[in-house]
DNA sequence: GAGATGTGTAACAGACAGCTTACGTAAACG
DNA sequence: CGTTTACGTAAGCTGTCTGTTACACATCTC
């Protein structure tokens, strides 16, 4: 789960989000924020780290598109905790405290 | 997302794990970690103001336990993303590639 | 009430994250 | 080749985390 640490700065889930779209350079993604070219540099080295983006270089470019696996891993993490939210919404909470134990039967759509 | 900055931490969520098994006091949780009673107070307090946990006083003694809605809206931020593994895992992204000229194809296995 | 028990908070030290400016380097360009 | 272009990295500053010890405060117990 180092994907989460990742992940805690805003500036990186916009990134993140950015390239969620397509692919783009270091430059051009630095352009669209308003810190400096170097700290998004270390941005995307962060994001690399953590194995949510791959760079592949162009010419004298970075382009970096963006690794979804470790999101996916994010999604099996967050998993097990799904039933408990999927209990306060639906009105079948009562059948649970009526002696069911551990009816998961989560996400119903 | 102030969720996702409170499950950075490792201790916290493992916290976390600990509370969706069941309700537990403050120092009965601080029990079973290596580092001090106020430290874990603290992480207590973090996930409280990040809405993850809620307390009930009890006599002397605190009550915490998990809130899981700020898990579930970490699961809706997550969701946009889901369709990027399906892609990878499901054989729809030949369907993608028949027409399109992005011709990526990396990550052959 | 006096003392024990269960917790949160304050103060402080050390590690770490994020930003900026300055610099190094490799590819493209003339 | 020298210069421009596109990046990454190093150094330094500052603010924020995490952990510890010391302390303040309620709440039971007797």
């Amino acid at each position: 789960m180092e994907a989460l640490a990742a992940l805690a700065d805003p500036t990186r889930r916009q990134i993140v989000a950015l390239l969620a779209a397509g692919e783009q350079g270091a430059g051009e993604l630095a352009g669209q924020f308003p810190v400096s070219r170097p700290a998004i540099s270390r941005h995307l080295r962060v994001l690399r780290e953590a194995g949510l983006v791959k760079v592949r270089a162009e010419g004298q470019r970075r382009v970096y598109a963006l690794d979804p696996r470790p999101l996916s891993e994010l999604d099996a993490w967050l998993a097990p905790y799904r039933r408990l939210w999927a209990q306060r919404l639906g009105a079948l909470d009562t059948e649970i405290a009526r002696g069911r134990r551990a009816r998961t039967q989560e996400d119903g759509r």
